[in-house]
DNA sequence: TATGAATGAGATTTCATTCAT
DNA sequence: AATGAATGAAATCTCATTCAT
């Protein structure tokens, strides 16, 4: 009675923050394998070994589970493209480049099992969906700023931030989904930061 | 499937073809609407204005819809990888890099809402999931004998090859769910074009 | 397709209305047998001899079959109420308002166990309950006007009538929970149309 | 219950003892406006600034919260029936009768709630359906002795006394549903006592 | 004496599929 | 070829009750 008595369920205290967290973590496991509609909420409270009058103790549905789980992974991502580094056409932009493109692959593999939702869940145009294209925003938003300060010219920058922005992600999503192997990993990396620098400053 | 039935002129086609028909075209609308787990038979059957136990004479079920919807798509698509032209670094070159793009978005436009779907199928794992994986695939095998054959050096054509794609994919699939107008459309062709020039023969 | 095409369940045609009136009726028992809250589905479609799928077919739900089963409840009470007779001090009045408390038992013994639940509906403030008090006060209404005509002085027509009413239904409701035996029925009939008159032309 | 602990003046009671009044205080308020069935433990414990498990330390179960309820009413109900004056013709006894009946609605101002949902525990047949049949049981006894000992002919006192008590409950009960205005009250209790007595002495 | 997180049985509701017409 | 009412397995969600603290 001390906290916060908010209405609904999502604020049990102490005790139940490892359970929540228990809960968020096999949904993670749960959406990632299945997508969100086809995801049971049966596995989400086997994963987490606990009941379903649990689960929604902390969360009113299963898609409650997910935009909470969305939200930390919007979070962590606009982080990173806040943290992309100035682009020039040297040796060093190159390596500052390829350096931030290892730590997108980085944080994709650690979230990209909840991003690959975001496409399904874009389709029901409903919050969690809305995420994912302001997430993507972020990113393009910061390469228009970082390609006009640069002074490449020749081409529009918003489109050229989204075309590579999509190279980006995808690529990652197919590195993800094995159709590289694991060893590509770095390879993919210096890839995209060399075509990003081509993109602007070559011929 | 046997073929026109009247001897007719016209091609005068059977009752039944134009019902499979319809309930193609309602399959790939709401399959685009709500991903294919979350799609109704009841929404397919009532776009198609027709029956449920009509649903099941042409179709052995939901999934087989899809999947017949799939084979069509993947169709299109692998034609289009065949035609993707030679690349050379000069402006021929671009341009003909800039009219396959043209093509590719027109054909995106069209079937794209069915492959938006494949990356929930991939989740699955199932018949139709393998299906997307193998398209692009083809076109990542198809820009691979073209980066070889140009003689650029300095990459790996497989790597390469895959960033490419991945951004052409994406790219237009940002295109159609509205992060770019419609007018960016020839803009965004260009773009591709020239980025995928400059990726290979760029500093 | 030739009927009207209401979005929602509540219509299908002419096999289901068979069905439809099995599991009106199956409600009507399950209601009057344990409540409306406390009535199960699985209760009603078991004894409609149908599946739950069946019952979702023709009510989006419990309180929806519930509301269309006191609708044909009220109507038929509405119906009573304006075949009130004029009262008058006579032996022919009596006799007339004692034929009608007959009429009225009979009624109530065929959809008193409907009756019986509106007052927990009342509890929760829905559609359902206030029907229940509409009804009430058509009766009210058609004896306040009798009351009026009959030049009975004396007594405030609006409380009087209330009180009146009040007697009618809660006697026929202790009749129907075996209060009394079912031999006193014509005996209550005529109690109640004799203080019915008392009240009006008595010392 | 087992009356007060300390020897302190004032009779400081025991701080469970508290407890347990605010949880039949809070259960009266929630049976009253859901029902039995529909009552949540939860509404209960939060509507008594307690916890569910302070709930099963003062009762077994949610049914015997109300038990406990309905006999403190049981018990007020039939002391008042026992104090039903004698019924005469005269003004004096009119005068007493309608004091009565102004002590009835007074108790039913207070208990009626929970009298509301007697009804419905009727319907499932338990303990505390039966103490509802009981105590109108009682007043019909009281009233059968009453109209006996006055002499009155020409009706059959348990018919007539069963449908006078049906007249007092039910028209409070409307009082109380707001039916009419709380300035009707002293009105109300004035023709309920003329027409009792026209019933057992008018015509 | 009090707490409130946890439980799980049991209720509601959905929807792919079947089948009599 | 077509229909659409019927089915029931499987999912979601609720809530009385328990129990470790």
């Amino acid at each position: 009675m001390g906290g916060a008595t908010s209405g609904g369920p999502g604020t049990p205290r102490r005790r139940g923050e490892q359970t929540r967290e228990r809960l968020l973590a096999a949904g993670a496991g749960v959406f990632a394998a299945r997508g969100v509609h086809a995801a049971r909420v049966d596995d989400i409270v086997k994963g987490a070994r606990t009941s379903h009058g649990t689960f929604y103790l902390y969360f009113r549905n299963k898609e409650e589970l997910f935009h909470a789980l969305a939200q930390q992974v919007a979070g962590d991502l606009e982080a990173l493209a806040a943290r992309l580094p100035a682009l020039t056409p040297d040796a060093a932009g190159r390596a500052a480049l390829g350096a931030w493109m290892q730590d997108f692959a980085a944080l994709y593999a650690e979230v990209g099992a909840v991003m690959r939702v975001w496409t399904e869940s874009e389709m029901v145009a409903n919050d969690a969906g809305r995420l994912g294209t302001t997430v993507w925003g972020a990113f393009t938003a910061a390469l228009v700023d970082r390609i006009r300060a640069s002074g490449a010219s020749g081409l529009d920058p918003g489109v050229a931030a989204l075309a590579i922005v999509a190279m980006i992600e995808r690529a990652n999503y197919y590195l993800l989904t094995g159709q590289l192997t694991e060893a590509d990993g770095p390879r993919l990396a210096a890839t995209l930061a060399r075509v990003t620098q081509s993109a602007l400053f070559g011929a």
